[in-house]
DNA sequence: ACAAATTATTGTAGCGCTACAATCGTCAAG
DNA sequence: CTTGACGATTGTAGCGCTACAATAATTTGT
């Protein structure tokens, strides 16, 4: 079969439409656009031979003519946890019901999101949707100058744009106390160093805060790469423990480390909670269902979401910081 | 502060960045497409104007310009696994390589998906990804009536415009092969019913026909709804041990549900896998991790996502079937 | 030094769509 | 049978950019 797989590769325009329907191309246009201008008859007969081409408006036709566009962008540091999936889900529904699409791109260096920013930007959306973590420099000038509305979801008061996400530093504070209400003593923090930003930077100081208040020692910080990955929980398990044997509390940066060193625990014969608590942060599914379950910190992501779509679409000032909230969770583990 | 928080809302374009440089439009815009074509000084000036005033090349109006965008849309059925997210950094990073920007949607249902879609074609964008499961039944036609590249990703067969995936029936048979040459006999299969496609609906006939050429009764087939969360796992075990109490393997569709049947076992004391053999698929971060850990079926997503890109911007036809590798792993726990 | 070849830069026109103002029907009131 | 008034429809111009052809600047060969 040679003949050409695609014959229909010629562009259609509403030109196309509106001379097969036997209407002006404006009458196209508002049948899109402004459906409530044209009426019944006509705007059925005009959909119905769009649909038979196969014709979809020119967006960026649309954009170049009207200067405004009804597409978010969001940049995000990677999926593999479900916090930022129910985010997606909370900006995506929150966009729909507004009248916006979303697009994301997925960006896991600061220049990998510098240049996801650029092409948001050369795609005139509506607005940008950040989350907060290690960013190029020259991003938040090129922000700013470019005058896209922006929000900073996580982000707290250096927020570039606006400013949307829950206290990290109450959450951290309050699961804390919880643990030492529980009557653990020497408890162990795994600090996230670099990556994560103030997601995760927020956390020490009001673990230490806490800790403080209650005269305990805050000493046995561990510092690791990243928080992904359940290998990291295993080795946060050793190295607590080499330093400090009698350990009876560790406090993780996720949820999946939390399992990890569950796990490590499990295997070295110590029973979570009875000899050792362990607290996760996230709310993921893998703490649900793991037994013991795990204590965590549930952060309703998708709220973010929501309260980023709104600053986006209703102008909210650079200097905006929006609150979600969170919840500890109390489970199996602590 | 009542300061205008964006006095730089007015608009730039390449007309403004042309002015400040002392060049003319085309200049600048030949730095931005062909900067070859500039000399390098002048290029330096022009590129560091646009800088300072943070200019960025509307796409919109290049694409209506030229007739070509440079970017691919992916759509993209949830995130919450690793495979999906390696396949959309295959995709992103194939992309880049060849010039092009990934933009990705995600779409949980067929009707979702058609939005998705239409969305993208309104892009102009240069190609659309598909992942291969139930899709809405114009979505073929728009995609075949608009002429726009296309390819489904783990499609087979009945694809929409190139499918690009590993031989699922095969990765089932060594799979089933396996199991039954370490001497399983009662093996249950959990097929996941409806969504998903091909992407599952192959594994169950390569099953049944290793069995029948083993000798081997297939007649353990349970059907669940969604392949995730952990909580599949447990209610399988329990139903599988009710019909058939001597039951010595257990087939998976995913890690995810595989770690979760781990689970239920210990919990009811079956020693997986001296007991009872557990077999995932997929290739996830928990399957690793688990104790004992996962043998499961690892498909290269990134290859998927790679044969992808190249089949959209190297315009392969429609009939085209790319196949990309997969691998049993058989670790511990089968 | 001058023509020819080469490279760098610049007008012009138009991509597909929509804001806006102008037109065309249509129907009710006078 | 007009005249208005109102809603439906339609031209026109222009959004920001780039293909292409044309022009200007520079280098090379002789």
């Amino acid at each position: 079969m040679k003949d050409a797989p695609r014959p229909s590769a010629k562009k259609l325009t509403m030109q196309d439409v509106a001379a097969v329907a036997g209407v002006s191309p404006m009458t196209v246009s508002n049948c899109f656009r402004y459906p409530e201008r044209v009426q019944d008859t006509t705007r059925a007969a005009v959909l119905e031979v769009a649909a038979n081409l196969g014709y979809v408006p020119n967006m960026s036709a649309g954009l170049l003519a009207t200067g405004t566009s009804r597409v978010i962008g969001a940049v995000l540091p990677s999926v593999r946890n479900s916090s930022f999936y129910n985010y997606t889900l909370g900006l995506r529904d929150a966009a729909a019901a507004r009248g916006h699409r979303l697009i994301t791109m997925i960006a896991e260096t600061p220049e990998e999101e510098l240049s996801a920013v650029q092409t948001l930007l050369g795609l005139r959306v509506a607005g940008i949707a950040l989350v907060a973590g290690p960013h190029a420099p020259a991003l938040r000038q090129l922000l700013d100058l470019s005058g896209m509305p922006a929000v900073e979801s996580w982000g707290g008061a250096d927020a570039i744009g606006c400013g949307v996400g829950y206290d990290v530093g109450a959450a951290s504070r309050e699961l804390t106390q919880h643990l030492i209400a529980q009557g653990r003593r020497r408890i162990g923090f795994v600090d996230v160093s670099g990556g994560g930003g103030l997601r995760y930077s927020m956390r020490l100081p009001a673990f230490r805060q806490e800790m403080f208040a209650a005269g305990l020692s805050d000493a046995l910080v561990l510092k690791v790469r990243a928080a992904d990955g359940f290998g990291a929980g295993g080795q946060i398990v050793d190295e607590f423990l080499a330093q400090e044997p009698r350990l009876d509390a560790i406090l993780c940066p996720s949820d999946v480390v939390a399992a990890g060193a569950v796990f490590a625990c499990n295997r070295r014969g110590l029973s979570v909670p009875d000899e050792i608590a362990v607290a996760g942060w996230g709310d993921y599914d893998i703490g649900r269902q793991l037994t013991p379950s795990l204590t965590t910190i549930a952060p309703f992501s998708d709220e973010i979401g929501v309260g980023a779509i709104r600053a986006l679409l209703d102008g909210a000032r650079t200097e905006t910081r929006v609150q979600t909230r969170f919840a500890l969770l109390v489970r199996e583990s602590a």
